[in-house]
DNA sequence: ATGAAAGCGCTAACAA
DNA sequence: TTGTTAGCGCTTTCAT
């Protein structure tokens, strides 16, 4: 085993809380005591031993990150973001994949719980209930929904889905189908919301198709059932799903953006390298995981209820085009 | 605050070792007992707090990973895999991102030594006497390395860069450029050797560019160089920089395939939504990730230098065609 | 099968 | 400024 406290504290001829607080409370040990104590620890390779410090402070230093799935492109960045953020702060990330599975979910909360000093939970597809039961256990940030009580980071899907919207009918797309995410997401929910009310706003005709998973099969799958209503233009659930549908509908034969136009949500890296490139309102993945974990820790006065939105943009790329027989004026 | 061993123990009518024992070693306690137990520990929502475990026992249930970069598409799909296997034996994944910084992933194995029962090093770029050395602080398993001492994962590069030549001779091509990777990564090294080897005995011309960047905007940078040399063919050090490359030589106005074919290394997801599909060396990186778990959970004979290599497969797209002028006989 | 007692390595009052 | 003294919540001998 490596050093102790006590092997320290001996070589260095001071007592043990001495040694701890050269570590933990250096203002409160005289300079020369400090320097020398570290240097016996350095030379020593002594280092504080985290579960004995959690033990008694009660804090781990680390963080949680509930993600749905890992291999949605939408998720790295901002667990990259969120893992920089709290190493910053002295804190490292444990992630964890729920696979989409709101009872794996709680499990792991509740699993982390003691383990964590708090929890990001991305993208959440337990219920609300859930949520604030868990919340007793443990300090929670949700990103990416709609809950009472803890703090929420949000993107701002319904201002992404209007741009689109406008970016649209400017083209002179007049029916839209929209392609749902999982059931459960609050996003899906979101975005549905801000899609009826932009159709009906711009009179344009509005399909809806869904539940669906997340994915690209789903998207590609889905395709066949766009054809079928005659839009002229999409708007998927996410990237993932839009990159499935373009696929579905190059396979069926109908070209993107000449017969129909694609719109995607969350701008992941794949989005800049397929092409036709894909329009898609870009969501700021990496501020949102900075800001989560700035929640998390500075959440200084508890009962003030936070809830941050961040602002989304609509990055015009390849896959629209006016709509067919319907030129840009 | 959640309650402890005390209150399960007081309320339950025995003594806290017994709870202790309900849950750690339920055969040491008898079945009426244990259940009463039990129930009353459900009851309190009560769950044994970790960091007392681990500070006795000396087993954390947690385990490190390391990546260079997490936005790397490669990453992802093996975390998830690693975080799966993980949990499935009751382990919990701490991930942290080294920026490809040599410096940084020393620092975090050193800070994750005694916060986690061993740690994944997942292709890292920290020198092999670092290893060594880290080795003392923390049980190890490193990925995409060799390394003498601890157990070590490898991809069979060496195999599926074999193949990629064979594709690309067998398509006529006799000059090709390999576009490698950043420096202190042993990936590259060992590509380059490979190609090297089966460029001589295939009577290919090799040109080598590099070191640079493992992405995508290194590759798009590289696509002049690789122009300059009038080569047919490219394989590059993975699937970011090949599709890097083709988006730099697709912007030179060089048709892909048509006049230069492009290989890439990992299959990562975008690799098949991009046109032209990438033609590239897969790598089985959920493997992997499970691979490594195991030989960290499973080492029961230490001393025994594991060193597993996993299969590649050569997947091909359509990034590669026959070499212009050369029609395929 | 259960209880008693001794810590794991550290921090945090409280004294001195 | 430093030492003393209790534990944090749990596991693990050792008794019984």
């Amino acid at each position: 085993m490596s050093s102790t406290i006590r092997d320290v504290a001996a070589a260095a001829g001071v007592h043990i809380s001495t040694v701890s607080r050269a570590f933990s409370a250096p203002h409160l040990v005289s300079r020369e005591t400090r320097d020398r104590v570290l240097e016996v620890a350095e030379r020593l390779g002594y280092r504080p031993n985290p579960a004995a410090r959690a033990l008694i402070t009660g804090r781990t230093h680390n963080l949680g990150l509930l993600v749905a799935d890992l291999a949605n492109p939408f998720f790295p960045p901002l667990i990259k973001a969120a893992a920089g953020c709290a190493r910053e702060r002295g804190y490292h990330v444990v992630v964890a994949d729920t696979d989409e599975d709101p009872v794996v979910e709680e499990e792991l909360v509740l699993a982390l719980a003691r383990q964590v000093d708090g929890i990001l939970l991305c993208s959440p597809r337990m219920t609300n209930e859930a949520i604030g039961r868990l919340r007793e256990e443990v300090p929670l940030v949700v990103v990416n929904r709609v809950v009472a009580g803890p703090p929420v980071v949000l993107m701002d899907l319904a201002a992404g889905v209007r741009a689109a919207f406008e970016h649209l009918t400017a083209l002179g797309h007049r029916a839209v189908v929209l392609v749902t995410g999982p059931r459960g997401s609050w996003a899906s929910g979101e975005i549905r919301r801000a899609a009826t009310a932009a159709a009906r706003s711009a009179g344009v005709d509005l399909t809806v198709l869904g539940p669906n998973p997340p994915t690209q099969e789903a998207g590609a799958a889905a395709a066949a059932g766009v054809l079928r209503t005659g839009a002229t233009a999409v708007l998927a659930y996410n990237d993932l799903v839009a990159i499935g549908v373009i696929e579905g509908l190059v396979e069926a034969g109908a070209d993107v953006p000449g017969r129909i136009s694609v719109v995607g949500i969350d701008d992941i890296a794949p989005s800049r390298m397929i092409s036709p490139g894909l329009t898609t309102v870009a969501t700021p993945k990496a501020a949102a995981g900075r800001a989560a974990v700035d929640l998390l820790l500075e959440r200084g006065g508890d009962g003030v209820t936070a809830r941050l939105t961040l602002g989304t943009e609509l990055v015009v790329r390849e896959s629209t085009a006016p709509a067919p027989g319907r030129p840009l004026t």
